[in-house]
DNA sequence: CGAAATCGTAACTAATTAAGTTACATGAAA
DNA sequence: TTTCATGTAACTTAATTAGTTACGATTTCG
């Protein structure tokens, strides 16, 4: 798994899982999905289970399963569970009492607010149905050629 | 100056520039001001001079100034001429084939399309005037109070 | 009950990235 | 021609994140 492609990782994940709602999927099992180990996944959706997005279970047949239908998981609330920041760019005050700074952050972090909350909103939109939408418009499409050849 | 501050670091630095507009500043002074050495100054900013945000001069009175008005220099310039990517989540693909990677990786994309275009629009709405105006307020302010303490 | 399967998590290692530093060549001004 | 500056390459250091190992806790199955 790259850096920065945890909600991309994430994502091919849950659509696995959601391709599976009957069907638990053990931490393996997701693991060779995006190339990674077990410990990796566990550690990455450890925040999903918390949101409700996922659920665990232990034990022989234990695994991981959507914790609710795909229309209802926005990847708003996928990237906030995984603790992602829409936006990178550091705001930290490093010269406490300089007024140059503070103007820089004032305005830096009036757009980051507002920006943010667009963004938030655009995600909010986009649920998990729409990925697995997708991905079954593909895969019929490959269907189809493959018929055609 | 830390991580990701590199945005923050430079428009700190553009202002200052700004408040002297026929003084050069050197890339030693301007390190000062955001807390780090002259090569990495020299390193960070290259980009705006190529982008003619900025002019050098090398030599005795050389140093960094302006290469416009601040109305004239917007904080998406800025923000491209450092190179500062806006989201920060990668779609590189991991699994070429896998039609799930495939398809959460074309949402994402249309998703970050749209949202670079929206950002870019509020960052181009932005000045380095602004920010010499916000400073400006902030200095007044600080005046107005001492005398009345 | 005991064995096997599975997650939860801590602790460590490795890889990657970005900042910091040193060094020196280039160019301009006094 | 000396001094002051940038330009840039090369190296070092620091920070972050992924990867790995290990093992305890929990659940199912025989």
């Amino acid at each position: 798994m790259k850096r920065n492609s945890r909600l991309s990782s994430t994502l091919h994940i849950l659509v696995h899982m959601a391709e599976k709602p009957e069907h638990a999927l053990t931490s393996e099992q997701l693991a060779t999905f995006i190339h990674t180990n077990p410990v990796v996944v566990r550690r990455t959706i450890a925040g999903l289970r918390d949101a409700g997005i996922v659920t665990s279970s232990r034990g022989h047949g234990g695994g991981w399963l959507l914790g609710r239908a795909p229309e209802n998981i926005s990847l708003a609330e996928i990237g906030a569970a995984l603790g992602e920041t829409l936006l990178p760019f550091s705001t930290e005050p490093e010269s406490p009492g300089c007024l140059v700074e503070q103007a820089v952050i004032a305005v830096l972090d009036d757009f980051r607010i507002a920006a943010e909350k667009l963004l938030a909103e655009k995600l909010s939109r986009i649920t998990l149905a729409d990925l697995t939408a997708d991905f079954r418009r593909r895969y019929d499409l490959i269907g189809v050629s493959s018929h055609a050849v």
